[in-house]
DNA sequence: TGTAGAATGTGATTTATATCACAATTTTAC
DNA sequence: GTAAAATTGTGATATAAATCACATTCTACA
């Protein structure tokens, strides 16, 4: 499969920065794979040897916990999957799983880090995105151990709708479990609340379809953290 | 008050990697300030117009939460206490306020974007500290909603005493507020915990001075999270 | 197309910890 | 040096949500 970055339609915000000489370049240093729902993509523990860049698709990024898995964060297209592990340590600190069938693009480190050294509006670009990726971390936290379990199914809706499909019907690809990993709560509680939420008609579920119906009372709900 | 940054002491990691005449320029751009404790040295919600860097003392990051303030972390010299907040946004995403007296330099952010630009040994570390902050703040949050507090309460310990002071014998500048908005829990689960650690000789405190006696066994506790 | 396994729904019970309400102590400031 | 303010200690009570224990409903695939 050759692939040319250049023509590629999925390119993140720092390769945008990239000239056409670099992008030449990027192609014979990149590789697609493709991942069905539920495969393991980077696996915590091991060695983190090439950059992932999600093309398509949604993917989890996970950790261990002391009692159970941590779901960090939901990752869309076009972002990196794994900076942070990559560059941080040299084996992964966490795991990445595909929540719907993916591409990822596995770049070269060697070639990634002669990128930041020669291209300065890439390398600020990934700075960016990774001061922009901590500061969301914390708030992300923040709400987690601070909003009750109404007010954290509020935002994941919320974030799924506003962030990922860009709309106010969309289907849940995440089960309830996953969803609680994400927020940390019960996969009973989240269960609960959702169906509390659909019969207060704040959304309407059939199967994995939600739409969301009364946006600012989930804002409302979000924001108060109950 | 003449600053000469190639004789500083409390020189960065990543300002090690830049070059005599770098040190020299770096001086005509930044500007040293102390503060007292308590003193705010970044305000959530201002612009901002500095990197600011932590020379000596200890300071913490905080947010505002839906009902609390959330102690983000703790910073000790030798560390830049904004980078997230002012490369990722225009406004300042948290507050940093002064934990023990204080030394910050501000360095003007044009000049660090400079820096960033044209020594790539200096953009690569900053790089790798913001990978790993972020993969660091991701294990926090683990710890913090996954442990109960007893397990929140021997980590903190562990941290201070392993991180920050390096001794097994500190004092705690911090308070048990702050301590409970670090660890997500209320400033009288802290207080018994803290009590309950003396009564059962895993350390022993005498006001503010924290001595830990049974390592091993906090390092069980915080594992196990209980 | 039927059946096993996964995912979800829901009541009852338990549990860790927040909250409340003070007392006691320490620190700060005049 | 003492009053006021801030911090800490501790019991009683309240509460959100976890856990348990099933019932029910989807989903995959042989």
């Amino acid at each position: 499969m050759e692939n040319k970055c250049e023509f590629c339609n999925y390119k993140s915000v720092a390769e945008t920065k990239l000239t056409e000489r670099e992008l030449e370049e990027l192609s014979c240093n990149c590789l697609t794979v493709s991942f069905k729902k539920g495969d393991s993509i980077i696996r915590q523990g091991t060695y983190s040897t090439n950059v992932a860049y999600l093309k398509s698709g949604l993917a989890k990024i996970h950790i261990e916990g002391p009692y159970h898995v941590q779901v960090v964060r939901i990752v869309k297209p076009a972002n990196y999957l794994g900076l942070p592990t990559t560059f941080g340590d040299k084996v992964n600190q966490y795991s990445v799983t595909a929540v719907e069938n993916s591409e990822v693009c596995f770049i070269d480190i060697t070639y990634f880090r002669k990128l930041l050294a020669l291209n300065h509006d890439f390398s600020n670009q990934i700075i960016v995105e990774l001061c922009k990726g901590e500061i969301e971390s914390y708030q992300k936290c923040v709400n987690r151990t601070q909003k009750q379990v109404r007010g954290k199914v509020a935002d994941v809706l919320l974030d799924f709708s506003d962030n990922i499909y860009h709309s106010d019907k969309f289907v849940l690809q995440i089960n309830q479990e996953d969803l609680g990993n994400l927020v940390d709560a019960s996969r009973e509680s989240i269960s609960r609340v959702l169906n509390d939420f659909g019969r207060e008609g704040l959304i309407k579920i059939s199967g994995k379809e939600v739409e969301i119906v009364k946006k600012s009372m989930l804002q409302m709900i979000s924001k108060h953290g109950w």
